[in-house]
DNA sequence: CTGTATCCTTAGGGATACTG
DNA sequence: CAGTATCCCTAAGGATACAG
């Protein structure tokens, strides 16, 4: 596998988050761990967005150098492998909930369950919190 | 200037967010014009990451023709333009700032005002206020 | 099932020169 | 000053085959 240098372009936030997730595919796969509880290689080659192989390959290894997940053995199968979101990963849902918020107010796309799109409009924090909760155990 | 075809990959707002702004470049523009108070080719060009002129053209396009941010006649020359937020550029705000909260959280990186930094800490929805005030006028 | 490896094409992007 | 244009290289990514 081919080494990424992980030299950040500057001392700044945004550019050094950007530097790790400013991509179109690290996000998605997010997305999938938080709102979908995917965690299995299979599950993420299963979206809609379908994500070549080599790319999903190489947004693991990432994620995974950079502390956002990790993986363990899937108690399923000896050969199936576990990702899990860490602490640090988790920590990305308020992200995600305001790239969601701003999507559904200027285009016309939802989230796969109505439910969410609602509670989103009417309690935020309520949403973010039940994430927390759910992603922590 | 070559045409780009503008079709969303899913119905998702996560993968349409990404579509148009998941790069390592649209969201600097977008922090520069919040929290840097740019609107000029020339300021933006003068960031930290050293954008190139090709570049930074092609995402001021690309913003304008997704309605982030606008352009008008600068008062100061008739050569100059100056690019401003809309509303919908505007409700960045709020992605902004979790991903610099993400990214100060788990990195040794911030934002150049110091105050910034801390007021964040302390009154998050505060500082949102505040930059939607300042950004409306 | 979980990846690797390979091939190939396109997109991203740095450097630089140039134009209205 | 605000871009365009060009050159050229690298990274991103799709398709497919293959391996443990």
């Amino acid at each position: 596998m081919k080494e990424k240098k992980s030299i950040y372009r500057t001392d700044c936030p945004v550019s050094t988050a950007l530097d790790i997730y400013g991509d179109k595919w690290s996000l998605l796969i997010i997305r999938d761990m938080i709102f979908k509880g995917k965690n299995t290689y299979g599950d993420f080659l299963d979206s809609k967005e379908n994500i070549a192989t080599n790319i999903l390959a190489d947004r693991l290894a990432l994620l995974e150098r950079e502390g956002i997940i990790s993986r363990a053995k899937h108690p399923d199968s000896k050969a199936k492998i576990l990702y899990q979101l860490t602490d640090k990963g988790i920590d990305l849902i308020p992200v995600l909930i305001e790239i969601i918020t701003w999507g559904e107010k200027y285009y016309d796309v939802h989230m796969p369950f109505k439910k969410l799109d609602k509670k989103l409009e009417k309690d935020k924090e309520g949403v973010i919190k039940k994430l927390y909760k759910r992603l922590r155990k």
